[in-house]
DNA sequence: GGTGAGATTTATATCTTTATTAATCAGCAT
DNA sequence: ATGCTGATTAATAAAGATATAAATCTCACC
């Protein structure tokens, strides 16, 4: 009604919202209308399908995350434990303004093979257009060569990473709730775990022999 | 119809199932019937509400969550090392069994503040009657002094068990689904993953300096 | 064999959800 | 003013969900 903005935006904002929050089965295009304000109508008409909306949004945070994965893997040439410190940091600070966002995603994935599929397909191409998997690849053998960390697998040493960072965001909602903590207690639990992150990883593959 | 089973079992352990894998609301009760193979209304006689049905799946789930973290630990007198592997490999060997646990458990706390506080009021009376925070902090902090293992936050230490241990057991669907694995391969993954999470996390605490 | 209790099904009311269609509204071009 | 176009709403069809009530079935027990 009011030309307060764009509406297919708001929709799709609120859309998000809802969708990050509740899930997709727990998210009704009806909830949407109600939350942007409009006819519950509108919502198929911009998009046609629930389907499509969710996916339109499911995508773009996926996008999110695969870029923010990747930029400062790609661009680095510090030291390994120096990068692996960044890339760490950098992620955990992506996700500390998405709190929401890994849940989300494994939780739209698991259950739906042809979501999942499709998510496969584009990580494949982003991952493997630039070879990321590949370069890290690259990265930690040298060391484990130089003798700089221990021998390890690069698949478990990504999923240390991940297991650690991601986890956390899985835990910080419940905890908060429960807790019902303040945004200051948020902001210290999230530094805490930050810094505990790194060390626990770095000396968890570091050649104690060395 | 044919009494193969008592049917309010069939249908505690077909909800079980469906729940587990789709969630509450990706569940109906005329999927659990059809599942069973008894009709919708048989359901309702028994649970009288989705939501009933759902909590008991749901509670019995999280009892042997808690009972399996508590067991391993309460008994035991070996060598902290021992015991932090005693203990992460019997967790973790319970949830292999049970993949899809950790998830569900987590999926259905988040966004739902009832729940959320039926399961923190459960955890309390279970945890606080054991006293099993208070017996890491004491035997994690036990170390600290004796410079064992490096000076580290009790909580910080549950939460990276935690997070290596419950993760795995989030992403191996979806690594699953995705690559079609054979069981083989699930358990060569596994373990795998068993044998670093133990790995990384004592050499993530060890005192490198002792 | 009849009866009563619990088990199971049929039928249905009520609600919610998605999606579509037709109607209305607003503003711009002519 | 008229009419066109896209935005928005009203109305509703169709399907599915939860829940309840009543009917039927089963079978042990007398």
């Amino acid at each position: 009604m009011a030309k307060e903005q764009n509406l297919e935006i708001q929709i799709l904002q609120a859309a998000e919202e809802l969708f990050l929050n509740n899930g997709f089965a727990g998210t009704s295009t009806t909830d949407i209308a109600k939350r942007v304000g409009c006819n519950q109508a509108l919502v198929h008409y911009y998009f046609r399908t629930k389907e499509n909306l969710f996916l339109q949004v499911f995508m773009a945070k996926l996008d999110m995350i695969l870029k923010t994965l990747q930029q400062p893997l790609l661009n680095q040439d510090a030291d390994f434990f120096d990068k692996l410190r960044n890339v760490i940091g950098a992620y955990y600070d992506f996700l500390a303004n998405y709190t929401r966002l890994p849940f989300f995603v494994i939780n739209e994935m698991l259950g739906n093979k042809d979501r999942l599929t499709l998510v496969y397909e584009h990580f494949m191409n982003n991952t493997m257009r630039n070879n990321v998997f590949g370069i890290i690849d690259t990265v930690v053998q040298a060391e484990v060569r130089k003798h700089t960390i221990r021998p390890i697998d690069t698949v478990n040493f990504i999923l240390d990473v991940v297991s650690l960072t991601v986890f956390n965001f899985i835990a910080l909602p419940i905890y908060c709730d429960v807790s019902g903590c303040t945004d200051d207690e948020k902001q210290h639990f999230l530094k805490l775990r930050k810094d505990e992150i790194i060390t626990l990883v770095i000396n968890g593959i570091k050649n104690v022999g060395n």
